[in-house]
DNA sequence: CGTTCCCTTGACACCGATCAACTCTGGTGG
DNA sequence: CCACCAGAGTTGATCGGTGTCAAGGGAACG
């Protein structure tokens, strides 16, 4: 499906230099409090870090899952085929995402994860996370709250693709990448590292590449983005997160990620005040 | 944006007498062994099972959720707004299917959940919940596998939505209710309840209403289904799997629903007996 | 016995898929 | 160091699946 790797080696070592050293812990503390106690056990979890190929899977489809995987560094993608060869891209992960938890508890995985650029991830026993789980509280509420916000994702994804049309998909994804990227210690206004082909972007979206492609000069042209050597930088945030109806509310997150466009969807529902703040 | 409802009556009697007491055991028995003393520990969740009247919300989007919600009787859908009205359907949910576990963490809901006929709902305290799975882990257990199975459902969607057409996708979706309803006790070859306006459906799919009509015409020409008053048979299952795609592995039910259709995709990925396997 | 959903049907428009080249870039090997 | 090569991006022409708009029919409820 995918194979080349370019320029992936700047854009790790870019990114190393900006990021908190636990990028779990930086996504977790967005939404729940976590004691450097809880972060510290955390960080335990890391002993069996391994490195994943361009290209090649964490974890296939149907595959027993033995073991919870957790990206530390570079990006992944879960993702299903069809029996026609075409296949759907059902989440980015980035570094701290995390496979689902108790994936253990099912006998096949439903779906595959595949590595986008050159990847570590820690293999994390069940049974250690279990344990992890049941003796720190905190840690154990924030893995449930970061499982909550992937289903989350997911939801929105799923309306993004059954409801918005081409462009609007595209933008969508941005905002929410951008968004994921500030969590992870990225500023707002700059180019941030971008890894995904337009053919991924179009597995993920429901799209072809061609018309990804497309929707991309266009996006350039009306100068939204720039996208240029696998580096993204929004240039108008507020315009994209509007024509995309974007709402990062869904990403759950406390304080950082201010919501930019809260719609409000036809009856009133309170919360007035918020609809005006924009994002930065 | 939906109001009426039809015949849900006699709907709702022809359930009550095929349906085992606790839909909810009933399910989550099919991923998981549950002790009979677990099975009545749960079934003490239902203390407080309000009625909620067809098309209103049992929980708006942006409200705090304060309880965890539990579907008795009828059929509900979780679905999300767009500022321009229309609407997505993330899930539907059927008696013994449960709302986020530990959605409390959150501060609001990203979604609604809507009626989609008159409806019984138990509103569990999260607390009750949090004391019972500290103190079964054998429910805890039970209850995570269901919500894992949930995020697969949702998967499924997207994939559904994102790379199939509307033909597919509707025969997709039927595939699913059908084995969603078989695990609750219906026969395979009977008409099953299925009280789904071609609204609805559209709205779940990413589809117009006029379209879904008009793959649903296709779809009795063809034989594959009769849909009637409310009540689906499907006459064809095999063919109906095999022309949508659908296997039934992300549902992870053990032994009660066998996939219908495992799709061999690109490379061997071993597994090879299982592929021939057919439903019934 | 009228009203209200919901379903049905037809004509037409358009977004995005498909097919097929061609370019550009970075990596590889002679 | 240059030539080649593979993968990604780009562009144009054409086609088809779905959306849209509009009108009418049928069943259940008050």
């Amino acid at each position: 499906m995918r194979k080349g790797d370019v320029g992936t080696c700047r854009f790790d070592a870019s990114r190393r230099r900006k990021i908190a050293p636990s990028p779990l812990v930086t996504k977790l503390r967005r939404g729940f409090p976590l004691t450097d106690d809880d972060a510290r056990a955390l960080l335990g979890l890391c002993r069996d870090t391994r490195v994943v190929h361009d290209g090649r899977d964490v974890i296939a489809e149907r595959e027993r899952p033995d073991h919870v995987h957790l990206i530390v560094d570079g990006w992944a993608a879960r993702y299903k085929l069809l029996h026609d060869g075409s296949r759907q891209i059902t989440a980015f992960l980035l570094p701290g995402d995390i496979d689902d938890l108790h994936a253990n508890l099912l006998r096949q995985s439903d779906h595959g994860i595949v590595a986008l650029t050159p990847l570590r991830v820690a293999f994390v026993a069940p049974d250690a996370l279990e344990q992890l789980m049941t003796s720190r509280p905190g840690v154990a509420r924030a893995l449930r709250w970061s499982m909550l916000v992937d289903k989350a994702i997911l939801r929105a994804w799923l309306v993004n693709v059954g409801r918005r049309d081409a462009k609007a998909r595209v933008m969508h994804l941005f905002c929410e990448l951008r968004e994921r990227l500030v969590v992870l210690g990225f500023a707002k206004n700059d180019p941030a590292p971008f890894p995904l082909t337009q053919e991924e972007i179009g597995d993920a979206l429901g799209l072809t590449p061609v018309h990804v492609n497309r929707v991309l000069q266009r996006m350039r042209a009306d100068g939204l983005i720039v996208l240029h050597r696998r580096l993204l930088q929004v240039r108008d945030f507020d315009r994209l997160a509007a024509a995309a109806g974007f709402s990062a509310a869904y990403l759950h997150a406390v304080d950082a990620a201010l919501p930019a466009v809260r719609h409000l969807a036809g009856v009133a529902i309170g919360a007035g005040d918020a609809c005006r703040q924009a994002c930065r």
